[in-house]
DNA sequence: TGTAAAAATTGATCTGGGTTATGGCCGCCG
DNA sequence: CGGCGGCCATAACCCAGATCAATTTTTACA
């Protein structure tokens, strides 16, 4: 677990915030002029656990990460897939205390960033604040999203659905193909993330292939038919409000 | 369906707010000076609809509202509960574009702020933009919450947390007694919102009944055990973040 | 105060997804 | 190079909650 800081890695936030915003070449150099501490990860790591009260922001640079809760006898809800460019934790800017983990899925590389840092960065640029405050608005709408697949669609609808989300979240910053993107989680984690067992992940996964939907080679999804998988699943990618944006 | 000028309206947005950060004196008159109309709406009417690119906010005065969404055919996943003093589409100030509705669940009185007059208030008081901004944190983490219910938990424990949820938001705001708050609601509602069926309501209902946990008069639930209905569903109200703080 | 619609209740039956269990594959490490 | 642990796959059986179908109670309003 080295620890050094790496200024370069800030331009993973810049690329992100302007998938969803427009900057300013100001507001862009104040970013990179943030400080920032770049650690190597291994898989299954928690980066902030249930609880804590958070006194910088995390910033994932490769690979994988989650937010998840556990509850009862050890069963786990993923929340949320993040993936480089996300601040999965920007949340604990204003609410102090954490109310779910992040933890990585695959080894990841994360840096932090003070939250002084950060305050004084929003406090000193509306614009990027404003940018902050949509990109967590973004995220409530993924929530959404997720709980009317939990509450009232099929598990072979609701997986569809959250393929297409993460080849559209994928794509935005650059870590898609044509129609193939990086899955690489197991089939425990889809399941924490939909509410089924891997059992029954593994059977609708099944079925999918079996109608030449998508593949699963290794640790990429391929998606042989966009239209009826988004189709099955009725997907309308408004919720992901892609669009680039004026902040103000 | 009347349309006045109602300035008075807002001492309930300053009430919200004051309970969940803390407003100067001039915070609070630039809030006051806000300018709002408000009408009375029927029960089931809808505030905004799922596509809709609203120039105004609306702030709920009286009654019920729920954030849903309709999918397949006719298939009804409520999103959220909201009460007086809440803001549901708050982030149409950052998110152009609705992904959701918004309607009454009772007859309710809400007041119309526009999106311009907001904007300004933002721009000039940074205290009020953190104090918003937290607010809508708050509703995500709500989601999750939600979201956790709807993977992981039965639905006897799920409706339990629900229950504990709403109390809690209730009494924040000062619209509860003790151990009792007003529930005016259908069990379709419930249902949609819990992504059970009617039918399977009722059942937990009867059984909660039984066990002597709450009971349900009218409009009204009464929380005949706090104790054993939080054990029951696990529920921890940090959550809710409802200790007051300093915004900045 | 009658009466019609909305809401709650209940029963019977069915099914999507859970549970339990077992085996195969593959990569890693000793 | 052999064994062990993580991941994928599949089979057999089970159950929480869905579906379908009435019936009763409450509410709204003429």
């Amino acid at each position: 677990m080295p620890s050094t800081s790496d200024t370069h890695a800030l331009t993973m936030l810049v690329r992100k915030l302007e998938s969803i915003a427009i900057l300013s070449d100001e507001e862009r150099q104040a970013i990179l002029n943030l400080p920032a501490k770049t650690r190597v990860l291994q898989p299954g790591q928690d980066i902030v656990h249930d609880g804590d009260k958070p006194s910088q922001c995390c910033l994932i640079l490769k690979g994988w990460a989650c937010r998840y809760k556990i509850i009862g006898e050890g069963k786990r809800q993923i929340l949320s897939f993040h993936i480089a460019g996300d601040v999965p934790d920007l949340q604990s800017l204003h609410i102090h205390t954490m109310d779910h983990s992040l933890a990585t899925l695959t080894e990841a590389t994360v840096a932090f960033i003070p939250h002084d840092n950060l305050r004084e960065l929003i406090a000193q640029h509306p614009g990027i604040a404003a940018a902050f405050w949509r990109d967590t608005l973004v995220d409530a709408a993924i929530f959404r999203e997720w709980l009317i697949g939990m509450g009232r669609r099929s598990a072979y609808e609701h997986m569809a659905h959250l393929f297409c989300e993460l080849y559209l979240k994928l794509q935005a910053v650059g870590l898609a193909g044509s129609y193939c993107c990086p899955l690489p989680i197991t089939q425990v984690d889809l399941a924490d993330a939909l509410g089924l067992t891997n059992v029954h992940v593994n059977r609708v996964l099944k079925q999918m292939r079996e109608q030449s939907l998508i593949t699963l080679r290794g640790h990429t999804l391929v998606i042989e038919a966009w239209d009826e998988l988004s189709q099955v699943s009725e997907f309308d990618p408004t919720y992901l409000h892609l669009e680039k944006r004026a902040a103000a």
